[in-house]
DNA sequence: CGATACTTGTACCAATTAGTACATTAAAGA
DNA sequence: TCTTTAATGTACTAATTGGTACAAGTATCG
């Protein structure tokens, strides 16, 4: 049986869907361990802080993609309807349609949010924040841009929670569908 | 001290609060000895089922509130649009203006969901038809009345998720005040 | 009062939890 | 190659987990 050597890095998706389907609590190192592959050695040396460093970890991880893929190019783009429809189908992706949970919102529930409360804030407010300065650029007064860009992050968590709870994916495509519409892209 | 006699109903509330805040996971025995103020002794006795049995308990509890006061007077109230209003009113009292969070919202996401997959899914699925039927009695066409029924139940959700995630409860609020004016109460 | 059923606290259990220690193995650089 | 650093597996811990057994207490009702 041949060693594998991994870094850090390697190892943060599947950590991170673990966290997606557990939660903090319900993310035992046992659970970890089979989904990572690794041992608590290397966890423990890749985390020395353990779970809540992995999970701070994850926190960032996603932040980062989000940042890239979906905050930043609503910010900067020059065409603010093209990053809002950015948006949306990157977001379909991500989340496969409503099948994958977001683990920031599934940590912003329970009382884990105290814990990770400045990573999990600072997701949805940046987001919201984005997405309404590519409305405000897209031509919509800042008011309705505000509560446009609120609704639409909201919605998008509760089509997550609702597709999965009653476990059918169209109840998300149709959200993302409504979402467009309202967002005029 | 006074040995106290409780019912199993009694500690419905506490228990609810207990996998509100912490998820089924999180929910040790621990805990809901010290929420409820009963021994193992007392909380086997009422739920010999364990958690499992507890955490059914408390979900049938919180659908037969909502089907009170809320599911039932959508189908039922003769004036649709006053029940619609009472439903928006109810919501934002039930959750303390989203200081509290939903507890089947909660089970959905994570793997909780597969463990009482039948309570959350029905939960919701009969929240969104109660809606349609209310509005379609206000006078929508029943496609946009389905439609619009669906975006409501999910935009709760999201709100709860968002108004936590940056613990805003305004947040909550403006979500409310937006789902009204879309319901048209 | 006395019998019966309900309620409760305590002691206990095996399994699992997160985390540590450390020796061994693999990779990287001189 | 030799040395150093990084990665890994194994064995261990102390605490906590959900759950059981059961005796003792309390209420109910004849």
């Amino acid at each position: 049986m041949a060693k594998i050597v991994h870094e850090r890095e390697d190892v943060l998706p599947a950590l991170g869907e673990v966290f997606r389907e557990h939660g903090f609590e319900g993310a035992s190192l046992a659970i970890i361990q089979a989904r990572t592959g690794l041992g608590k050695g290397s966890l423990y040396h890749f985390f020395p802080g353990g779970k809540e460093e992995m999970a701070n970890a994850v926190l960032a991880h996603v932040d980062r993609w989000f940042e890239d893929e979906v905050y930043r190019p609503l910010r900067e783009d020059e065409d603010a309807a093209a990053a809002i429809a950015r948006m949306i189908a990157a977001t379909d992706a991500y989340f496969r349609s409503g099948q994958r949970v977001c683990v920031v919102g599934a940590f912003a529930l329970g009382e884990t949010r105290e814990r990770f409360a400045f990573a999990v804030g600072d997701y949805f407010a940046r987001w919201r924040e984005a997405l309404r300065d590519a409305l405000v650029r897209a031509g919509r007064a800042p008011d309705a841009a505000a509560d446009l860009s609120e609704d639409a992050v909201l919605s998008i968590q509760g089509a997550l929670v609702l597709s999965r709870a009653v476990n059918d994916t169209a109840v998300f495509t149709r959200a993302l569908a409504r979402l467009k519409a309202r967002l005029g892209v």
